[in-house]
RNA sequence: GGCGCCAUCGUCUAACGGUUAGGACACUUGGUUCUCAUCCAAGAAAUAGGAGUUCGAUUCUCCUUGGCGCUACCA
């Protein structure tokens, strides 16, 4: 049995895609689980559409969710390098193959040059629509003899190359999740293989490069299920032995269209400020893909590839629905190690802050953007509110200053030095409360909005111990200057 | 229009042809509670429609409907 190799190959149009990220974790998985290779290709066939840094944000974005290759193109030191022996993994780098490629075919007549202009191609668009009939190309140039068209061709008229589709007979494949897929040869048109610029397009390159690399498992988007034929034509017409091919189901937005850029947040990258890696890994993971089981959380790459199969993957399109990304953050963010989980959220705190503090607020917080913001009246000194909040519903203001009064004093007696635990002095004021008749309302609304600055916050007791006695008494005092 | 793919709660999804159609998220209600969150308990919520095969269909077949994808010298 041929050893497994999958790759992964986008196209550095613009940054990397939430959908291609997955496309890229069942890549690793699949690989993974089967011993195999996860390759990255770059596929920049199309000059006009290449941005620049679009191969960093792929390879970056990868290894920052822990899915970088083993061979291909990688990052180390900053530094864009290739490694493995099938190289170059740039299509742009690989020029001279396809142009062979597509010579072998032209002598073998399986592809034709076609010297029609763009714009008689658009004309020609426009009159098939008007007919209504399905638009193509018409094979005009399908039947210039090929010494006509070397001539032409050596006399630098401008061409493309088109593939020569056989007009009877049909394909079919047994796509590993779609099961047997049909299509007739008289419905795919003689799609150009090679472009007037030289460059190959996406069809011929990734034929030529897949066979080359070696590659024996494609899995891609459903979007390209339709050129598959195309595909397995090629192969056919170069001799080669076809890898197996994976249609993933697409990601959906709301309305049930192919998430797209305009439906927000796409980039892979911009979801490592609001979620961990790893919970949104787990997320779009369960997006296509089920185990039967009744688990849905995936603590790590690990569990997941013990898991992972492409029979248990679905068919149909899923919906990207963050509600259930928040969830599974909350989950991994609970899991995560508080200094890690700090670094992940990129906090202005010490590592024994985010000790000390993260955990007070973990429960509230849905994402990692809201951590900063959570801890703020804990690491800072000085917290500013509206003193009005510090009064509980049904209360006074000199009933709460007589409440903050006493209670500061207390308090301050209750230990030397700092307090002990939250459970100890918890347990202490509850009972100091209900011996002087006093509801827990009263007392500890205000002194939580004292020690917090706001009407919703952790656990009072919890806050004094963190804040330290010294600090929570001088947030009492404070309180009762501003009332 | 053509070609192809798809179809279970709002969403992600389970269910050897035999289940009171299960779980999770979200939602609603109640409990815990100084607030919010957590946590606990409960609830509402689905097999697109029609034929066929079968003792029996969410499951297999066909049709209809609907949705999506592709239809570029983009990937």
């Amino acid at each position: 049995m041929n050893p497994v190799r999958v790759r992964f190959a986008p196209s550095p149009t613009g940054r990397l895609h939430i959908g291609s990220l997955r496309t890229a974790l069942y890549d690793y998985l699949f690989a993974k689980k089967l011993g195999g290779t996860f390759v990255l290709r770059i596929e920049d066939t199309d000059q006009k559409r290449s941005v620049a840094g679009g191969v960093e944000d792929i390879v970056d974005t990868l290894q920052a969710y822990g899915i970088s290759p083993d061979e291909g193109v990688l990052r180390e030191n900053g530094q864009i390098f290739e490694r493995g022996v099938f190289g170059p993994y740039v299509q742009s780098k690989r020029l001279p193959m396809y142009r062979d490629a597509a010579a072998k075919l032209i002598e073998q007549e399986s592809a034709y040059f076609c010297f029609c202009t763009p714009e008689r191609l658009v004309t020609l668009r426009a009159s098939q629509e008007q007919q209504h009939l399905p638009p193509g190309y018409d094979g005009t140039c399908r039947t210039i003899t090929p010494t006509a068209a070397a001539t032409r061709v050596a006399a630098g008229e401008s061409h493309v190359i088109r593939f020569r589709t056989p007009r009877e007979g049909s394909t079919q494949v047994d796509d590993l999740v779609r099961g047997l897929v049909v299509f007739r040869h008289a419905t795919i048109e003689d799609a150009v293989l090679i472009k007037t610029d030289g460059f190959p397009t996406y069809h011929l390159a990734n034929v030529v490069d897949d066979h080359a690399m070696e590659i024996s498992h494609v899995l891609r988007a459903e979007e390209w299920l339709p050129s598959l034929p195309l595909h397995l034509l090629l192969y056919t017409a170069f001799a080669w032995e076809a890898p197996a091919f994976a249609h993933l189901p697409l990601i959906l937005n709301t309305a049930r269209k192919k998430l797209s850029k305009r439906d927000g947040t796409t980039a892979a990258a911009d979801f490592l400020a609001d979620y961990l890696p790893m919970a949104t890994l787990n997320f779009i993971a369960l997006l296509g893909w089920n185990p039967k089981t009744e688990q849905e959380y995936y603590p790590s790459l690990t569990e997941l590839q013990r898991d992972f199969d492409l029979s248990k993957v679905n068919k149909a399109g899923a919906i990207f629905d963050t509600k259930k990304l928040i969830h599974l953050n909350r989950l991994h963010m609970r899991t995560t190690d508080p200094v890690v989980l700090a670094q992940a959220a990129k906090l202005s705190c010490s590592d024994a802050e985010a000790r000390k503090y993260l955990p007070l607020v973990i429960e509230r917080a849905e994402r990692l953007s809201d951590l900063q913001t959570a801890i703020t009246f804990l690491t800072e000194e000085n917290i500013t509110y509206d003193s009005a909040i510090l009064i509980p519903k049904n209360g006074t203001p000199e009933r709460t200053k007589e409440v903050i009064k006493t209670i500061t004093l207390w308090l301050h007696d209750r230990a030397e030095g700092d307090w002990g635990n939250a459970d100890e002095i918890r347990t202490a004021t509850l009972s100091w409360i209900s011996e002087r008749g006093w509801s827990n309302q009263e007392v500890l609304w205000p002194v939580r909005v004292a020690l917090s600055g706001s009407k919703t916050s952790p656990d009072v007791f919890d806050i004094a111990i963190a804040l330290g006695k010294k600090r929570a008494l001088q947030r009492l005092q404070q309180s009762l200057e501003t009332l």
